[in-house]
DNA sequence: CGCACGGTTCGGCGGTCGCCGAACCGTTCC
DNA sequence: GGAACGGTTCGGCGACCGCCGAACCGTGCG
């Protein structure tokens, strides 16, 4: 308690922030990149109103959270994308030692829309999400040998699309984000951040009910094969 | 408490391996790569041996670590690349904002030399890793505009430089680091880790004293100045 | 052998923290 | 205006946690 780093003590505070079991089920239902109120969070995580008021507070004035009032209600979100990957990050830690079994068919209802595709904050995840990354990286457009970064064919693909990817801030262009249920990297960063929104405007993806599943349209299955050569069957 | 996120309980108590100012300060510590003692590890953040003792039990329980036992020593180190890379990105979230300002001139003895040059776990950082990193970017061999990876001029420079690269596991090749003292990305990953154990190896650079700060040797800027272009008058 | 030393275990103390219910405040809708 | 509702504040309770010193164990050294 003398001298010790002066980051020591930040750095404690920051994971104190995610120490809690009930702070760390709101950090993972933020992820789907959603404004939750302050009530549906209190139901999703089993807790009085009253306690979850509290641990907003502290995640909002750690910076982990923006808040936004609107009339009776205030919505809360994740405060950036720094704050969206770290979390993914520290999930991603803790999958490869998970006992847990590949999981097999159990939980077929909502389980399994959410294992064909879902949104990770802003990106697309799920194996919609990595049919979508090994696709790029078979034709070329991206590169995971030397790191995961998208090649020059790549930024051409995403022009030609219509996306546009400039006016990005610090954020990395190409970053991997580690699946949570298939286990594998899927793309993320601003381009995996702008392909999901393109996705999602262009209707070839819908949101299914208010979760962060996504399901691939009729016309996004054609655009996909056209596009990327997916085989959409095993999306459906 | 009822139904959550199963995966909440788990990035609980992982968070809270390093929610504590003494566990956190630990593992600032060993991001130098190196193993400690436990002995050294409680006077460096000033509590008994007892405290410190049943905080490594914590954090090798919780797999952050790993131990060694010589003797009636117990030495102790981070169990990995994942986790280093985890406690270096958890701190690069506290950068941004922490309202330091870019720390002046102050603490010119040891601070000095850390800024010149450090082994953040097992690569280059401070201007040392910002200057090898430049002037990989800078000489295409690392490319940072469209993700942060290697180039194939990249691997082949590796190649020539007699560095292996193989055998790495599941680690990404090249990842990007934020460096606590010049807030700007360095070359991290198997790529950073092989190339400063390359340095190291040469006698291109020495460790100073027992800290994790590194300086350049007189052939060591003879190299970096061959290979890389690099004014190493800016790292004396 | 005996002492010094690094590390661990244990009991106990004090502070913090998460939780709740009750009271309260402001908005929305009838 | 009144009722319903979302959210916040507050007091209090119980649990957990970090810290210490004392006792203890094993290694290494004189």
């Amino acid at each position: 308690m003398t001298s010790k780093d002066p980051r020591a003590g930040a750095l404690a505070r920051l994971a104190a922030l995610a120490a809690d079991e009930t702070r760390a089920a709101c950090l993972l239902a933020l992820l789907d990149g959603r404004a939750w109120t302050a009530g549906e969070l209190a139901r999703h995580c089993g807790v009085a109103a009253s306690t979850l008021s509290e641990h907003l507070g502290k995640l909002v004035g750690g910076g982990l959270l923006t808040e936004e009032r609107q009339g009776r209600h205030r919505y809360v979100r994740l405060a950036d994308a720094r704050v969206a990957q770290l979390v993914e990050d520290l999930t991603a830690q803790l999958s490869p030692d998970a006992a847990e079994p590949p999981r097999g068919l159990r939980q077929s209802g909502a389980g399994s829309a959410m294992a064909r595709g879902r949104t990770c904050y802003d990106h697309l995840a799920g194996r919609l999400g990595i049919a979508v990354t090994d696709a790029l990286t078979a034709r070329g457009l991206l590169r995971q040998d030397t790191g995961f970064a998208l090649t020059d064919a790549g930024l051409d693909w995403f022009g030609a699309l219509g996306v546009n990817l400039d006016g990005r801030g610090r954020r990395p262009l190409a970053r991997a984000c580690l699946d949570w249920t298939e286990r594998r990297p899927h793309l993320a960063g601003a381009a995996g951040a702008a392909l999901c929104r393109h996705l999602l405007e262009r209707g070839w993806c819908v949101r299914i009910g208010s979760g962060r599943a996504v399901k691939v349209t009729g016309t996004g299955e054609q655009a996909l094969t056209d596009l990327l050569g997916i085989d959409t069957a095993a999306l459906r």
